[in-house]
DNA sequence: ATGTCC
């Protein structure tokens, strides 16, 4: 019996999940539809916070017969974690003048007897010791927050969370080893697939591993200067990665596995975030959102904001937290008016029944980058 | 996103 099999060039299937009152830029959408012309590409699902990446879309998850390096980008192992932490008092102004260096590498030599080391099982994926422990840059960042709002007081107590609890959010990823992953393949094979998938996903898996790794160092780092234990994680989740599905590919950029995982969908340097239970189906590539998603490009956002926004009110936000930033242009470029309304996102996600809210954790302190002195930031600007 | 383009 033959099966009627489809000529190669029929376009995969695009779905976006997001209500029509959600702003969604086109150019995000085009790029789906570029990527589900891609051979081999059987479906594109883009979450609720789709904006237009470099070459491919961010906030979709992406399957094919075929392996495209490029859909998961540089941050191979990109992902957002959440540690219990116990603080006696939570002062914002007193913590965040404790957050350590966190733009200063874990060296395994000269730092031997740093305590955050004990969460190293093992040996460092890769080998690679360049970054570890640092939190990068762009949306990356280390916060301490509390538990807002118990949406779900049954989920919320199987994670062992209530209401006012404190926790570490840590969004981060692979730093250079990523980005060294994808350049060697795009030197030689550009934007096409990967010719021996199993070579690739082996340095991804590093990749991803070395990325949840550095997520634990720098959640261990921060709960040793607060004067806190260091706790393993209650949620973790990578959404740049690609897993072997179904005997397909599916890749993820800047979407969450959403197979009943539990997840934390950033908000903003500003607002809540949401920890969410996760129950995607293969409509939505078995996924969900990571965060709020950008709203207005980099450059755009510094324009903007650099007029509309002091510094001042950037780093102390609306709902009373600090933001540890010594880059002006990154507070500009990653200020919550970048980003599209997080309750938007959350919204979208349970109306296609694709998570369900269990928390909302509030920023006390969010760490970015180095807090510089004022004196050091004007020598670096070269102005006034 | 990134030891990135001065």
């Amino acid at each position: 019996m033959s099966s009627p099999s489809l000529p190669a060039s029929v376009p995969a299937t695009v779905t976006v999940f997001a209500s029509p009152t959600s702003w969604i830029e086109s150019d995000a959408v085009a790029q789906c539809r570029q990527v589900a012309a891609l051979d081999g590409m059987i479906h594109v699902a883009g979450m609720p916070d789709l904006h237009p990446g470099k070459g491919a879309p961010i906030g979709a998850a992406m399957a094919s017969s075929v392996l495209y390096p490029f859909l998961v980008g540089s941050d191979i192992g990109c992902g957002i974690a959440v540690f219990p932490i116990t603080l006696k008092r939570a002062v914002p102004e007193k913590l965040a003048a404790r957050f350590p260096d966190l733009d200063r590498p874990l060296d395994p030599e000269r730092d031997a007897d740093d305590p955050a080391w004990n969460v190293l099982a093992g040996e460092i994926p890769a080998g690679h010791t360049e970054g570890l422990g640092t939190v990068g840059r762009g949306n990356h960042f280390v916060e301490l927050a509390r538990v807002g709002s118990v949406l779900d007081a049954a989920h919320a107590a199987r994670l062992g969370l209530a209401a006012g609890d404190l926790v570490l959010v840590v969004h981060t990823g692979s730093r250079g080893l990523g980005e060294r992953i994808l350049r060697a393949h795009t030197e030689r094979y550009g934007a096409g697939p990967a010719p021996d998938p199993e070579a690739y996903l082996a340095r991804h898996d590093e990749a991803v591993r070395w990325g949840a790794l550095n997520r634990r160092l720098l959640a261990a780092r921060v709960a040793h200067a607060l004067g806190a234990a260091p706790t393993e994680p209650i949620v973790d989740e990578c959404h740049n990665l690609v897993e072997v599905r179904d005997g397909h590919y599916l890749h993820r950029k800047g979407a969450a596995p959403g197979d009943g995982r539990d997840v934390l969908v950033a908000g903003t340097r500003g607002t809540p975030s949401y920890l969410v239970a996760a129950h995607a189906g293969p409509e939505a590539n078995h996924s969900v959102a990571h965060g709020a998603g950008r709203k207005m490009s980099r450059g755009d956002a510094l324009r903007r904001n650099r007029v509309k926004h002091t510094v001042e009110e950037l780093r102390r936000t609306p709902v009373g937290s600090l933001v540890v930033c010594g880059d002006r242009q990154l507070l500009f470029e990653e200020a919550p008016s970048a980003y599209k309304r997080i309750e938007q996102v959350i919204a979208d996600l349970v109306e296609h029944r694709l998570a369900t809210p269990v928390v909302t954790t509030v920023p006390l302190v969010t760490y970015k980058t180095a807090d510089v002195g004022v004196a050091t930031e004007r020598r670096k600007r070269g102005r006034r």
